[in-house]
DNA sequence: CGGGCCTGATATACATCAGGCCCGGTGCGGTATT
């Protein structure tokens, strides 16, 4: 038997694992598929790089952000492994190229989902060492596969024709419907080991302020701290109108981040705000994932998330370092309502293209430039699946349905009286598990006065070059 | 889905209301073109 922790001061230079990483690699090591379930970012990458040292073949990472993946290849080059690669729509022609050319050449690879589907890279993937093939922030085929990333609901298939190599999935986020997914997709014939964490953060409070003034709240509440958090929104333009008022009266810089900025933009304000030069954060869904910033005071919703998964995960970025942290809501009824338009709008672009059921391909020529990117993806699929339209419709009747629940279940959470702590952990599925905190929720002990503040913080001057780019944004609106 | 806003009709000189319209998230990709 390998000495794992022999392995892990050789490679890594640490003396002990964190929670799950043991059980995860031995598991692996043991030749099993493997489900692990991590409640923070932190030490997930370690479970698929020890075992990858400790396995001659290569090590296949899909990962759904091009941004994650360029994190881990240069976290493992920090490290001194050379032999690392990212293969997405960054490499040029002939990078790519070369690179498929020699891909056994490389140690750990990483791609996404998209690209590893794309026939002339999949044929080389065919013909590599694999020994071990991890799908990492796994929750994606649950939550984006069935319509935003159709690409992730053909890991299946890949898989297949790779021969069943040695399967890593990797999460925070674990409901009955997300593992069931996942099991599904990845596991379906075979058996696996699963590693499930508990999702309690005990130093994150939970908080919801039903309130008819939102900016005011904010105001309010901003004017006395002085620590770092992000405000989540669920529109851009709400996004953007509220991180320009609040960057008027605060006396340090707020900014604001979606997926209309550039990738350049991207990058320079989550390293801002990663190096506390942008102290508060008012971003969409967009914002989070992979990042790594421990300091995270308070994350504010400014409207109600979608789901109690996406909270969790979005609530999560707090307190990464264990210091005491808050997580509220803020909630005016109907803020549910933009969740079931953008789900029936997911929807009715699929019912859009049930009318071209039973037409020859000639005929979905003439279509192809009235279709969104999406429903080309969802033709792709159909011609891959041999046009298997029912399987097609009950997908779709059923997913819509399912995200609608989820939202109704987030609604709930709102008016529970509850512990919500206790609440969420029972949405988890972990019933067995029984929470009692000294400082939990506004429901179990609304009197403790929650002091998140770093007692030698200074206010940071406010950056002069980020307030302009603020500004110019707005007025080219 | 549903709140907010504009428009036009009504009925009568200033306001009210019905009806229509608008708006809203997440990312891969080598799309074709100035």
């Amino acid at each position: 038997m390998i000495d794992t922790k022999e392995a892990l001061k050789k490679y890594f230079g640490f003396d002990s694992f964190k929670i799950g990483q043991k059980e995860t690699i031995d598991s692996i090591l043991r030749g099993a598929d493997t489900f692990t379930v991590l409640p923070t970012g932190t030490g997930k990458s370690l479970c698929y790089q020890l075992p990858s040292y400790l396995m001659s073949g290569q090590t296949v990472i899909v990962s759904p952000l091009i941004s994650l993946m360029e994190d881990q290849v240069s976290q493992l080059r920090q490290m001194g492994e050379k032999s690392v690669i990212a293969i997405n729509s960054t490499l040029d022609f002939s990078t790519k190229k070369y690179v498929l050319a020699h891909l056994k050449e490389f140690k750990f690879i990483f791609i996404s989902p998209e690209a590893l589907n794309q026939e002339e890279v999949f044929n080389v993937f065919k013909r590599l060492n694999i020994s071990l093939f991890v799908i990492d922030e796994a929750h994606c085929i649950s939550e984006w596969g069935h319509d935003f990333r159709p690409s992730y609901l053909q890991l299946k298939e890949n898989l297949n024709q790779l021969n069943q190599p040695l399967t890593l999935a990797l999460t925070a986020t674990a409901t009955e419907t997300v593992k069931k997914d996942i099991e599904q997709e990845l596991f379906a014939t075979r058996d696996f080991n699963e590693f499930i964490y508990s999702v309690n953060r005990e130093n994150i409070y939970y908080q919801v302020e039903e309130c008819e003034d939102k900016v005011e709240y904010l105001k309010q509440f901003l004017l006395t701290k002085n620590s770092p958090g992000i405000i989540y929104f669920s529109s851009k333009k709400e996004a953007e109108r509220v991180a320009m008022l609040l960057n008027e009266i605060l006396p340090y810089s707020v900014a604001f981040y979606h997926g209309d900025l550039s990738g350049a933009d991207r990058i320079k304000i989550q390293q801002q705000f990663i190096h506390d030069e942008i102290r508060i954060l008012c971003a969409t869904s967009a914002f989070g994932m992979g990042v790594n910033k421990e300091n995270i005071r308070f994350v504010i919703h400014y409207h109600l998330p979608d789901s109690l998964e996406n909270y969790v995960q979005e609530s999560g970025r707090a307190g990464r370092d264990g210091k005491q942290s808050i997580s509220i809501i803020l909630y005016q009824k109907g803020d549910e309502r933009i969740h079931y338009y953008l789900q029936d709008e997911s929807y009715h672009q699929k019912k859009d293209l049930l009318f071209l059921k039973g037409k020859t391909k000639e005929d979905l020529k003439k279509y192809d430039n009235s279709l969104t990117d999406i429903q080309k993806k969802w033709l792709n699929m159909l011609e891959k699946n041999n046009w298997n339209w029912e399987k097609f419709e009950q997908n779709l009747n059923s997913k819509q349905f399912e995200k609608r629940t989820k939202t109704q279940k987030m609604g709930f959470y709102i008016e529970n009286k509850s512990c919500r702590r206790q609440s969420i952990i029972n949405y988890f599925n972990n019933h067995y598990e029984k929470v009692s905190q000294e400082i939990c929720c506004d429901n179990c002990t609304p009197d403790k006065i929650i002091n998140f503040e770093e007692k030698d913080g200074t206010i940071l001057k406010k950056e002069p070059f980020n307030s302009k780019e603020l500004l110019k944004k707005l007025f080219l609106i």
